[in-house]
DNA sequence: CGTATCTTTGAGTCATGTCAAAAACGGTGG
DNA sequence: CCACCGTTTTTGACATGACTCAAAGATACG
């Protein structure tokens, strides 16, 4: 990894911003390496900023009780944490935690929150952001209530080949646990075994160690296709 | 109703505007009255431009097949549909339908574009609406996942009166058909049917036609409490 | 090697959705 | 005022998807 200088070309808020706002922006972001495991911030916490993923991967989840959980998104290098903190509550309503070693780019609400009244343009990219987000959230939850277990394994791992791309054998370009892959779907952990099994009876996935190999994207696809009566 | 002219100091666009841009925004929206169980919008269709509900009542929801839906949100006066719009897709991702009457204001998107490069107030506060609007829905989503049909009824029952407040008789404030209910917590009909009869029976809640008194808050608010092993 | 963690499989249970039919309701027109 | 029809409500029986629990294999790790 390289060292944490954030690169302002890659950097969200710093590609968005006013020229003559980057030495500001620069003096008040703060870069921190995240070891795997280790949380950014946790549900209930009190809001102190707005996160930029810098490298490596985080779980957006939120959880239920002491054992269950359910990840809501998958945030990598580009990609912004914590936007929640703009909502009415200074409260953040979800967790996120590092599932792969990361950098990230911190700043601080005062100072996010200047920049949101002086860049109009940075704050209508984040707009963009959330109204995508609702987006996948609500398409997400209607598969919830509706899709089958089956569909929605289906659905998660199309959604993350195209989130994290594919290695140059063809993987999925992330390595996410089992457990996560579970709580993604929101099934529980030998539900999903069994799904998994099944794609790979029929050949539709190959999976090799935590490796997931999509072979037949379109089969997949109709798997998420809702069914008439 | 009074005439389909729109009240500026209720009006979401309209409150947040500057001062100047104020007879821009008159000539620029339309006021509409929708009929019961019309559409605004439905999903699929090309975004024309955003809604701002005057009075009425509106169902935001994603179907499921021919015969299934899912409830979003439901909005009233005063609050936007059609903000997903700002996605980068120029498609709707959901509909939009009145369950009562209403009048709502329309702002085609090239006049609201524009708006938003302009007044920067008005794209913070519509910033915060997605900000909420997605924390509540990654909150219901979570509680599709993990929690069961009784909790989420209790959930959606103390939704809906916190959403609409309550009539001076102290029942919840808002005629929704049982249909409707059960799309909005994510149930089949009679499912939510029979846990509306064990919360009566339990004096939980009371029931008179349509409408709907919660008797004992705290109660259903712990039934919608995690549960730990 | 022994302990811990993760994977895999089987069996059982339960919540929830599905289907079907009867009952109640509401409006409409004769 | 009543008979009729369509809709919504109500109830029961049933099917089954998905979760739970438990235990056996596998794999990693110090």
């Amino acid at each position: 990894m390289a060292n944490n200088v954030c690169d302002l070309k890659s950097c969200f808020l710093c590609k968005s911003c006013l020229k003559d706002w980057l030495p500001a922006v620069a003096a008040n972001r703060k870069n921190i390496a995240i070891k795997k495991n280790r949380q950014l911030f946790n549900e209930g916490d009190p809001v102190t900023g707005i996160y930029f993923i810098y490298s490596g991967t985080v779980k957006v989840h939120k959880k239920w009780g002491r054992e269950k959980e359910l990840i809501l998104r998958f945030a990598k290098a580009g990609d912004v944490a914590g936007q929640l903190g703009l909502g009415d509550d200074a409260i953040y309503p979800v967790s996120a935690t590092a599932i792969e070693p990361c950098v990230v780019c911190f700043i601080d609400t005062y100072f996010f929150e200047s920049t949101l009244s002086i860049n109009a343009n940075f704050t209508r990219q984040l707009m963009s952001v959330l109204a995508n987000d609702l987006q996948e959230s609500e398409k997400r939850m209607r598969n919830l209530a509706h899709m089958p277990v089956r569909g929605r394994v289906a659905q998660a791992l199309l959604n993350l080949q195209n989130q994290f791309g594919i290695t140059e054998d063809g993987y999925i370009n992330i390595d996410v646990s089992r457990q996560d892959l579970a709580s993604f779907t929101g099934a529980a952990y030998e539900s999903l075994f069994r799904v998994m099994n099944d794609l790979t009876d029929e050949k539709l996935v190959s999976v090799s160690g935590k490796s997931i190999l999509i072979n037949d994207e379109n089969a997949l696809l109709r798997l998420t296709e809702e069914i008439d009566l």
